[in-house]
DNA sequence: AAGTGGTCTAGACCACGTG
DNA sequence: ACGTGGTCTAGACCACTTA
């Protein structure tokens, strides 16, 4: 993990920001919505006005607070940004929701690469890759579907889970994978014959569709994925500062 | 504009970071697809490896390339990210991937705010607000339906302009009116009745929704806004570091 | 005029990856 | 052993807000 040590401790900045959410979300500057200076909080935590301003650079990037120079930040809510794991992983996302989640493999293909997989998976073209069909439970209720495919060397690890393992990240990063990036791209889609056969629900009824590209920290793909969402499950939220923006809306 | 002198120059870690992402797209590192070292970039470019830690920050935010200890930043791909006001205005938006914006409004109300409206707008509970429906085109083309409430001082401004007027951002900027922080909002619902004679889509036809909500750099709400897409039309697309988090997914 | 955040610098030490 | 990015420090100057 990004900022932990050996002996498991957080930078100190992570920490920082970590308190000041907490204190965020339990309204300790409810009364004027106004966070200390740089330089007090520098001080009151003994650490420098650089640390405070990276914990601050996190706090921005998750939407609790907004800054210009002049004034002190101000709070803007107590968002619930997500780790990068409950985002990744259908898995994570239950468990933080307090959901109980579950997963059933219906199919597994070791196949040739078409030619959109060996691009997404940055593959030869004559490549064999894993695909992977699971639905998706929460409280054992069916409620997305999640076709991934993986390079031969990650759906290996794959193929080997049983048919009802509820976590399919899990097993990657025991195995001493290292997911460091992921893009989702989100929109709308119909369903085919099959979802409609696994979620119960009529042909092109629609789905919530969020597609996952995900890289190790060389860069190299771990997997591509279409999960589709019944409706009424999931809404995504994205922060969008004037500094810094990750969002990016796409002709479809 | 944040980073922005008076004199209209740009920091300089966005300086170069603009550069950098000018030369990842064009190729310039495709040979191994490694950036040079922090410390001969600072060299090359004339400063210090904190403002190129800066520009290093803002590009791996954007997906555009990785890192980790012990080796050169990797590339990730040519991302091609929006700036703030391509995701904040339809009409930046549809002119940034050059088709022709159009906008109708249908109806404007002036009344007192909903409970569900003062709580967005952090009005007190008496205010009155400015509610604009507008239908949205590409090519002349219906696509997309806006419904957006505004406080009283921002809903003066619109509700001045003509009712074929293409940008709503456009005049409440040059009125002096800052965003600097915008929360958006990403799920998929049926299409009422009005939405279906607007868009001319049959009533409960699914729509892409994107909610927004829009701050001025003080934290003041300046709109918030239910925007309901044809399918087919846009999709979203969200960079996430383990480094940063800035998406979260909700249970519906 | 005083206080605040935004930018930039120069230097230090550390953890990690590679040879 | 060496180079790399990750973290942290101490200080500086500037632009902007508020009083």
């Amino acid at each position: 993990m990004a900022g932990v040590g050996r002996d498991g401790s957080q930078a100190q900045f992570r920490e920082l920001a970590a308190n000041l959410r907490e204190a965020i979300v339990s309204g300790a500057f409810a009364h004027d919505g106004r966070l200390p200076s740089e330089a007090s909080l520098a001080e009151e935590h003994g650490v420098s006005r650089g640390t405070v301003r990276q914990a601050m650079a996190l706090l921005r990037a998750n939407g609790l607070v907004t800054s210009r120079r002049g004034t002190r930040r101000v709070v803007l809510g107590a968002a619930r940004t997500q780790s990068f794991f409950e985002l990744l992983s259908f898995t994570h996302w239950a468990r933080s929701i307090g959901d109980e989640p579950g997963g059933r493999t219906v199919d597994v293909q070791h196949r040739q690469a078409l030619p959109a997989e060996y691009e997404q998976l940055q593959l030869e073209p004559d490549s064999s890759v894993y695909r992977v069909l699971r639905v998706r439970t929460l409280s054992r209720v069916p409620v997305m579907l999640e076709r991934t495919v993986y390079p031969e060397s990650i759906g290996r690890l794959i193929a080997e889970q049983p048919r009802d393992a509820v976590s399919h990240t899990g097993p990657l990063t025991d195995a001493g994978i290292v997911f460091a990036d992921v893009t989702h791209t989100i929109d709308l889609c119909p369903a085919d014959a099959d979802d409609a056969l696994l979620l119960s629900c009529s042909e092109a009824a629609p789905l919530l569709r969020e597609r996952r590209r995900a890289t190790d920290p060389t860069g190299r793909p771990l997997l591509s994925s279409d999960d589709r969402f019944l409706p009424g499950i999931v809404s995504f939220t994205v922060h969008n500062s004037a500094q810094q923006t990750a969002l990016s809306r796409r002709r479809a």
